[in-house]
DNA sequence: ACTCATTATGTAAGCGCTTGCATTGTGGTA
DNA sequence: TACCACAATGCAAGCGCTTACATAATGAGT
């Protein structure tokens, strides 16, 4: 079973003529060895392009130095680039991220946590903060340090670093409304599963709740692709009364839709409003651009990372949860009315 | 050192009272144990919450089931949706995902090649062809089944799952030049450390030098962003003749170039005509659409994954390279002369 | 009934590394 | 010179799992 070609500590050790121990030292903490040796051990793993063994390494620390992150999906820009904040993050640390995606199947979430914990994650990075019972359990049970990211749960009990997707809803309908739209549409990504898009639909309807006289004519709720918000919209317009608004839960909903509506000869903003979710670069580059809702992708991903390795770190001071804060911006496709 | 929570091998053992080694065949080989045995064990391991240990595992098989990807960064569509199907892929194979990033640059390639094998990647996806001596070695001393992605090489001596950029890259010149284009500029990534834009400048100089009277008016290297592209534009337009077409070596630098038309009051494609490169989604949303490359990233991330699970399963048909091939899509922001 | 092939299970030797403890060497202090 | 504190290094016991080999049990063939 012995791989003839990789050198291991001993042949290290042999070379440099010092004993196993002092090599481990050696890496792991060069201050315990005398500079003398420390040069010959050096020269000894050069020459030999030696490289510590993963699973030695791991079995005998009960550590792997390696993080877990589970995402929908990797193929939709939001994120896409928190994920890669968190994994910078995690690199300079000198941590390696694992990746599963569990494509918003709450099954496959379960899946991917197994399977990158005995992949031997110290640490989870999930998205959202509703799960079913047997993944909580799954994850108390093994004790699991993890930190929630793209929500911001009432409940204590967990760490998380995002933002409040019902507030962050209710605050771009208010928005909308602010501008005098009264007969609203939503366009949601499928609520199974998916706590945010949830969180944000009742945001939404929270803020309706509070303006007598709006009202919500439609929800429909789709997979985030543009076809699919195409056919949300066709239905949405498909009833006697039109909305003036559409206010989307994604991003990708929004242009879905604004891309349909082109198709059907809608100016947008005049003949109706569409609002987004997330701000990826996708809304800056419509006509006229999405007014949506910006999500600090970058400071969440850093910043998340942190607080994870900080409850790796035994003699770190403990981690909080950071709420972060999202913004509207204003690009042009809410009309007044 | 020994986690008091955890069970080990041992522990559901003596709960089935059977041997350590029935357990590891049960798990690993189920149909080396008899039935009911096999019952026997799968209840202690479920009562137990048993998880394998990684490290043990690790060290015992040396092979970790784990695969690396290094990708200049996932914030670019471009990577993402490639990098997720790659995912997905292994994960059906229960393979895990590890993913560095390079962010363009060779020596943090070869630092994330360094720290990923370190943790025990059993082979890794590489995005490109060139690559510094050093990396080349370390490779080859250390014999790492790797896959490239995102590229053809000619020269043999690595899988590569991919398309070839220089040829791509004349293709959507001889393209532009066949609409009647005589005056070319051209945007593309910085060139450094970057093989692909490379390859696609060397393309798209290959088919202007093959039709007399076309004229590369200039050229411009910058990074992949709205805004360094605007400014790449503003450059190309400072000269005294102006180009009629603007070839971009991404879909990124297109869409920022077309951004900045637009402020600079320039129709598209009526005063100029822009293309892009990779066909992310942005492509399809900016008005009029992006003519632009398509990359088969799907595809590529999924024949990538499997090559590489090829190349580490000993009795497999050794894997080969596979050529995939773009095509051009048209959408509208591409005239005739 | 006896042999032998076959199947099921146990035994125990590693895999490569870390680390508590033991040992040796060094220089300072009384 | 004797003693001690402390630094540098070695020794060896695991860490949890896999697997070659040994052993035991079963049943078929004669």
């Amino acid at each position: 079973m012995r791989d003839k070609n990789r050198p291991s500590l001993e042949d290290v050790a042999v070379l440099a003529g010092v004993s196993t121990a002092s090599i481990s030292r050696c890496i792991n903490n060069p201050k315990k060895v005398a500079e003398p040796t420390r040069v010959r051990i050096q020269e000894a793993i050069e020459t030999l392009g030696y490289m510590p063994h993963f699973g030695g390494r791991a079995l005998a620390r009960n550590r792997t130095n390696t993080i877990g992150a589970i995402i929908p999906t990797m193929d939709n820009a939001m994120f896409a680039s928190g994920l890669q904040a968190f994994q910078e993050t995690l690199s300079e640390a000198g941590v390696t991220l694992l990746v599963g995606s569990s494509n918003y199947d709450p099954a496959q979430e379960f899946e991917q946590i197994r399977s990158l914990l005995s992949q031997g994650a110290d640490g989870l990075l999930l998205i959202g903060q509703a799960r079913p019972k047997k993944t909580h359990d799954f994850l108390a049970q093994h004790s699991v340090p993890h930190v929630l990211a793209w929500c911001f749960p009432k409940s204590t009990g967990h760490h998380a670093v995002g933002f409040d997707n019902q507030k962050s809803g209710r605050a771009i309908a208010e928005y909308v409304i602010s501008y005098g739209h009264r007969k609203l549409s939503v366009i949601a990504g499928l609520r199974d599963g998916n706590d945010r898009a949830q969180d944000r639909i009742l945001g939404i309807q929270d803020a309706i709740d509070a303006h007598p006289g709006v009202q919500l004519l439609g929800l429909q709720e789709c997979k985030y692709s543009f076809e699919e918000a195409g056919s949300a919209l066709d239905d949405l317009l498909s009833g006697p009364v039109h909305p003036t608004a559409i206010i989307c839960g994604s991003d990708v909903l929004a242009v879905g839709a604004m891309l349909r509506a082109r198709d059907l000869g809608l100016q947008i903003p005049e003949d109706i409003s569409i609002t987004g979710f997330d701000d990826i670069n996708l809304a800056r580059v419509t006509t006229p651009g999405l007014t949506t809702v910006r999500v600090p992708q970058h400071d969440m991903g850093r910043k998340a990372a942190h607080v994870l390795l900080g409850l790796l770190d035994a003699d770190a001071p403990q981690p909080q949860s950071y709420e972060l804060m999202t913004t509207i911006i204003d690009r042009g496709t809410l009309a007044r009315v």
